[in-house]
DNA sequence: CATTAAAACGAACGTTCGTGCTATTTTTCA
DNA sequence: TGAAAAATAGCACGAACGTTCGTTTTAATG
């Protein structure tokens, strides 16, 4: 009960810690001294440094999920949902969700050559999400929304070249206009498929 | 006169390194290792690890200029040479110029929120891979070739982000289309574009 | 060929890493 | 309230980290 309690704590920080550090960055002894814990006190809740990084994977993904599905799930299915996914992302570098910037984008670019377990549960998460982009996209083209011609698989890819575009140029470049930026191009390209 | 040639040769190891375990997981006894060379050896080349990261960037960005610059500028100005930095990309990713990826994307969501010399480098780098985009786009307005509409910092963001984007496909998820995708992408978007 | 400077080495420093024990404290629940 | 269980702390470990040092090997030059 505690337990739990406590490890879920653990999780949000290491969370926050993973995006500014990288999650191989993320050391257990910073992060149980940010916590006032003992190195093994922590480690006991995991039994493994790779076992956290799962776990705080996991985490991340909850915070991606709360952040960019569950406000666009309350728009209408089509064309106004698939812009409120969009919406919700930029919004959410912006916002500064992760304080280090999107997690997965790091995590991603972090381990897109490094097997393992944790590349394998970043490469699930990732598809996950472009899986759901694409089925947003599906959605608004059977609704006769948004144009049959349009492979979703291809326009997955290009609206989440965008945000990742984004925020790599709002965190690295300090580009403040990097949001709307992408703003500008999703609803260009998206209206240009409108039926 | 030798030391420079090992200088030369270290650095070609360190980039391909950083590449697949990031400029922070790059280690001076594994680079040493690699080398068959003593740490101490290799470290007094540098004097602090710090000065191989700046280093280590400056060759990656040698590599990167003579891959993607050089090519196209046999092109003449405007459309074509646009076109073929464009290309120069998505075969740069293709062909696996650095064996973990490219180098730059790594290193900026590496360094993306981590204060720092380090940071600061690779952060001018990407401004002016950034600038010398924007001033691609600018000479095929300035040639005619290109509908003066377009801000060529809205355009240089998109067609960067394309390239980002294809590079985490084909990477991390492995998608052999994802420089296709980018292609298609970007083909369209200047095609849209021409006068 | 001898001299000298440059380059590479091996050993050690203090620190931090992840991990394994054992003991102690805190929480839970009959 | 007291026994059992869960959670946390303390301490130690071997390995790897970046760095320093004095020495030895190699290369360049008169």
């Amino acid at each position: 009960m505690k337990g739990e309690r406590t490890r879920q704590s653990i999780l949000e920080r290491a969370v926050d810690l993973a995006s500014l550090e990288g999650l191989e960055g993320l050391t257990i002894g910073r992060l149980a001294d940010e916590l006032k814990m003992s190195k093994s006190g922590l480690f006991a809740h995991f039994g493994s440094k790779e076992e956290l990084q799962l776990a705080t994977i996991d985490t991340a993904a909850e915070r991606y999920i709360a952040e960019i599905f569950r406000p666009a799930l309350a728009e209408p299915r089509g064309y106004p949902r698939l812009l409120a996914v969009c919406r919700a992302w930029l919004s959410y570098v912006r916002r500064g969700v992760f304080p280090g910037g999107c997690f997965f984008a790091a995590a991603s670019f972090e381990f897109d050559s490094r097997p393992g377990v944790v590349r394998d549960r970043v490469r699930k998460m990732m598809d996950e999400w472009i899986h759901a982009l694409e089925k947003a996209v599906r959605m608004a083209q059977d609704e006769g929304h948004l144009s049959p011609d349009v492979d979703p698989a291809d326009l997955a890819f290009e609206l989440n070249a965008l945000f990742f575009g984004a925020n790599f140029a709002f965190y690295l470049r300090n580009d403040t206009e990097a949001t709307n930026r992408a703003e500008r191009a999703v609803i260009a390209r998206l209206e240009a498929l409108r039926v």
